[in-house]
DNA sequence: CCAGTTTGGTGCAGAAGCGAACAGACCTTC
DNA sequence: GAAGGTCTGTTCGCTTCTGCACCAAACTGG
């Protein structure tokens, strides 16, 4: 996540485009504010508009019936939703909701589709982000079943505050047992043991992060495998 | 999982190609049989072959350092291993190991590209094939955190018999483990209970399954998730 | 036919998470 | 300032799965 050279940091996808390509896309997008809470994008529906968070962080979740739904990616200022468009299919097998509220920009699905069939780098672009998407799906799933809260709760941390602007998580504690597909007794021991070592403050609906590193140390690998598998594909600067 | 119309049933996307796209992709193919425990690419390396399986069973699996693979996925004859190439992305997100002995076709990654630029409903089949395989992706990944053993199992076997010659699976009991990522003991209690229920039929590295609808009634609604969602992304006769 | 290996069944202590419930802290509202 | 709602921390018993171990049955090769 290091910072782009470009002055104008919006969206790590869109500054990462050619600049005749990102201003063609700029000039058809819209400034949004979203809310959380805020549902993008039913499991399945069709996708009305494209999202390019900037200070804002979409939660991809999937749910199954009876249950409540439970987070399998994140959508930050490093990514987008719609991503499924590179292979022409325009809804989200998850259901997309605002988790952490912010701005960002969005674009009609059938403005972008133009833009996607004369921009060469964009359609790239989208392929690249899905496949990393698809990885990290993956690697939520498998973390999920066989890693602790503590090393989950750390990983899920660092991944929202990477996505974040500052260190302070707005993040209510009874949001996150929802996030996790845990209870939230689960999630409280998890958030004590890493409050006892000094890796986080918790206090009423915010998380602040004390020690990053001591934050990653804490997390499993899969943090760190999800933060290589943007890198390998999508390396700063590489779609220029 | 209805017989195709056409009268050679090989591989499912393969038939459901039109008559010429589907001739010039034979010619390029080999016929393989495929052993159990082939590796066919390993998770993020380069792919070197596109395989269709006919009566052989691919599985996919992702690892996690000092843990078992556990599955994520299931290609058999209804799909193809090399679907990311619709992203333009030549490797695999996950494991791929044949864990049902059969035969299938495959084709050089390199000479399967060629074709794709030149048959446009062979790309529209890898695009939506891989929207499916990521929806079964996260199908899974939320039925291991909420379902439990009995459920997971009696899904696993259905999806296996959908894809496998007869009713008869060869497989041992001390795969299943692996596969479904958990204990030896486990799956032991699952597979006792359904035994007892009369569903199947456990002997020596082989199960049968007895009461087909009695799974279907066993399994978690993720069973009837998977196989809609291959139906209604690749309905018969649709890419003719 | 027998010894050795593989495969499948089982038992037990312990960890982790569930479901439900309760108590205290804080905020908002009146 | 009191009342009520929301958020947080914690508890209890229970279920499920783990990690480890042991044993029985069945197959295999000499």
């Amino acid at each position: 996540m290091a910072p782009p050279s470009r002055a104008l940091v919006l969206n790590r996808l869109i500054d990462e485009l050619p600049r005749e390509e990102c201003h063609r896309l700029l000039e058809q997008c819209t400034p949004v504010t979203y809310r959380g809470g805020d549902v993008l994008c039913e499991s399945g529906q069709p996708l009305e508009h494209v999202h390019f968070p900037m200070t804002a962080l979409i939660s991809l979740a999937k749910t199954v019936p009876g249950k409540p739904p439970i987070e399998m990616g994140m959508i930050g200022r490093e990514g987008m939703l719609g991503a499924t468009l590179a292979l022409g299919i325009d809804s989200n097998p998850l259901q997309a909701v605002v988790h952490g509220a912010g701005t960002g920009l969005r674009i009609s699905t059938t403005r972008f589709q133009a833009q996607l069939r004369t921009s060469p780098a964009l359609q790239r672009m989208l392929e690249l982000y899905l496949y990393v998407l698809v990885e990290q799906l993956a690697q939520t799933a498998v973390c999920s079943s066989f890693h602790g809260m503590p090393a989950r709760l750390a990983k899920w941390l660092l991944m929202t505050v990477d996505r974040a602007p500052g260190e302070q998580l707005e993040v209510a504690q009874a949001a996150l047992p929802e996030i996790l597909g845990v209870r939230r007794a689960a999630v409280n021991v998890a958030a004590s043991e890493l409050q006892q070592r000094g890796l986080i403050d918790c206090t009423r609906r915010r998380i602040r992060v004390i020690s990053r590193a001591g934050l990653e140390n804490a997390a499993c690998e899969c943090y760190a495998a999800g933060v290589n598998a943007y890198r390998r594909r999508l390396p700063p600067r590489a779609c220029a």
